[in-house]
RNA sequence: GGCGGCAUAGCCAAGUGGUAAGGCAGAGGUCUGCAAAACCUCUAUUCCCCAGUUCAAAUCUGGGUGCCGCCUCCA
């Protein structure tokens, strides 16, 4: 199976095939620390972390590199106005971003290179540049020359004329054309500065990232990607400066953009003052709920931002959440025993439930009935009709799972479709249960099951088994809990239920959920 | 003005020529002391509108309408 992606330089989905057999080198334009991200940052930090976990599992070694802008204008101002030093402000925001990042679930890359630690690099770029003519120096200012570099607009699909036309960039006399842009700027007093060729300066915003790509990737690497605004000017002027710099060499080989978050159908955007952070969502709803959220679109369809729909997301995450839930407890509770206590129920169900359940799934998929009756339709010469018809919901679970992973697979494939995958998962979570409910006992194929959905899910960065809290409940409130549930018990064995409703009625208002099972009542702090 | 994207059920959202995935919400049912969870059934003859190509179109072509983005720092 071969993995495609939207390559937006052709405009098309392409073949991907690595620039070298068996791995990956990948870039993605991370955020300038400024401030804690916003949602649209967290949009392109999760969008390419599934990338990057996809090409993981697709057995690629990847080399991933994320910047941090940690310089420039806002950086600059903002600081200024906290009065502390840039340098300061910027470290402190990369701090912040790690904490976000982690909460959703996004894996630190390969390399996070800062700006301001590659300044040598960037110089010695721009000399190169310079030595070819493609830019030229002003008084201390210097600008790369787009007039010279006839490509310029091959990515974002338009011409030095059209951006004219547009024009509604400030003439700055002392540039050759309009368009071109600052790759190093001199220094004004009270600023970041260091010392180039061209005096005191600072460097431009897109030097850093063709610098910092090409020192840790090569020319050519595999994919460059980033949001959707930033393929003009940022990666126009990247492609500019690093194909002029390594004379004519490809600078990256695919260009993937996410598309944006919107709220009210309006970008979310820090200049429209409509974002929300991460840090500010996180407060109510959990990382893993943003990052199903986030995942349950395209990524180059818009996405509209409001509660409801990560309320969505967060019933969404728990369905899939309690397949594995339910999976687990039935593998623990049948322990060995093919469905003794199962008994009653499987005789009674097991004349309608299995069939209606495969049934169901054969309109659907047209096929894994039919592979599972082929593959047990010998199993008739031995054992009760129980464990026949075990046997036979257990080939259809089996049937399920892989026709699942083939689906997962496919749906990523192409152009890393998470929201069919998703998708995936939930047809497995349903056979999951519609088996569980019948047989909830130990099988090879339901914990192979409940596995598939955990790797699954994994790849695309969720925790299906782990704590539904960051939070760890405190032994003494555990502790507690027991005591209650234990009186509860008492007072349902003497079917007292009005104490036993009370109880359950009033945790649930103080935010705890309780649910009886076979196995006795479980309980879990409800989430916000 | 130039360039580009999107329009699928009450909501979210897949689907680039073969007869509408999945989730949420809703209705009914099974299970349950009652709930919850789970399971089953139902909920778009139709994919913004019009015309065209085709045996066949949500999917291709042309036109229209609406919304959005980039062209200025922005993921």
């Amino acid at each position: 199976m071969s993995l495609s992606l939207y390559n937006t330089m052709t405009r098309t989905k392409e073949r991907f095939q690595a620039r070298e057999t068996g791995k990956v080198a990948m870039y993605a334009c991370g955020p300038t620390t400024y401030n804690f991200i916003h949602m649209g940052n967290a949009r392109m930090l999760v969008v390419f972390d599934m990338v990057r976990r996809y090409l993981m599992y697709k057995g690629y070694e990847v080399r991933y590199v994320q910047n941090f802008t940690d310089v420039d204008d806002k950086i600059i101002q903002r600081a200024r106005e906290e009065g502390i030093p840039p340098a300061t402000l910027a470290e402190k925001y990369i701090r912040e971003y790690f904490c976000d990042a982690e909460a959703l679930g996004i894996l630190p890359a390969t390399i996070h290179p800062r700006a301001t630690e590659h300044i040598p690099e960037m110089i010695q770029m721009i000399q190169g540049l310079a030595a070819q003519g493609l830019a030229y120096d002003v008084g201390g200012d210097v600008y790369f020359a787009v007039g010279r570099f006839p490509a310029y607009g091959k990515l974002s699909g338009r011409s030095l004329e059209d951006m004219l036309a547009g024009a509604r960039v400030e003439v700055d006399e002392r540039k050759h054309h309009p368009m071109d842009f600052a790759l190093w700027k001199k220094a004004k007093a009270g600023e970041p500065a260091w010392e180039s060729p061209w005096g005191l300066g600072r460097p431009g915003w897109h030097i850093e990232c063709s610098a910092m790509s090409l020192k840790y990737l090569g020319a050519g690497f595999d994919i460059h990607g980033g949001g959707g605004d930033l393929v003009f000017p940022h990666h126009e002027n990247e492609i500019a400066q690093s194909e002029g710099y390594l004379q004519g060499k490809t600078f990256a080989r695919y260009w993937m953009h996410n598309a944006f978050i919107t709220v009210n159908k309006a970008k979310m955007s820090k200049s429209l003052g409509n974002f929300f952070t991460v840090r500010e969502v996180l407060e109510h709803f959990p990382g893993e709920v943003l990052r199903f959220y986030l995942l349950d679109t395209h990524y180059r369809s818009p996405l509209d931002f409001d509660d409801e729909k990560l309320a969505l997301a967060q019933k969404g995450l728990e369905r899939l959440r309690t397949s594995v839930r339910l999976a687990g407890e039935a593998l623990e509770a049948g322990n060995g025993s093919p469905g003794p206590q199962s008994g009653v129920v499987t005789r009674a169900e097991a004349q309608t439930r299995p069939e209606e359940g495969a049934q169901a799934r054969v309109k659907a998929t047209a096929r894994p009935e039919e592979r599972a009756q082929a593959r047990s339709g010998t199993a008739g010469a031995s054992g009760g009709e129980a464990e026949i018809e075990g046997r036979a919901a257990a080939e259809v679970l089996q049937v399920a799972l892989e026709e699942a992973r083939e689906a997962f697979v496919s749906a990523m494939d192409d152009d890393f479709n998470s929201a069919l995958g998703l998708a995936a998962l939930f047809d497995l979570a349903k056979a999951v249960n519609s088996y569980v409910r019948v047989y909830p006992s130990r099988s090879a194929e339901l914990a192979a099951a409940r596995s598939t959905l955990l790797e699954l899910a994994g790849v695309l960065g969720f925790d299906l088994a782990g704590p539904v809290e960051k939070v760890e409940e405190s032994d003494r409130l555990s502790g507690v809990m027991e005591v209650l549930l234990q009186v509860r018990a008492r007072a349902k064995a003497r079917k007292d239920w009005e104490t036993a409703d009370f109880i359950r009625t009033e945790l649930k208002n103080v935010g705890i959920i309780l649910e009886d099972t076979p196995q006795g009542a479980r309980w879990q702090v409800n989430r916000p």
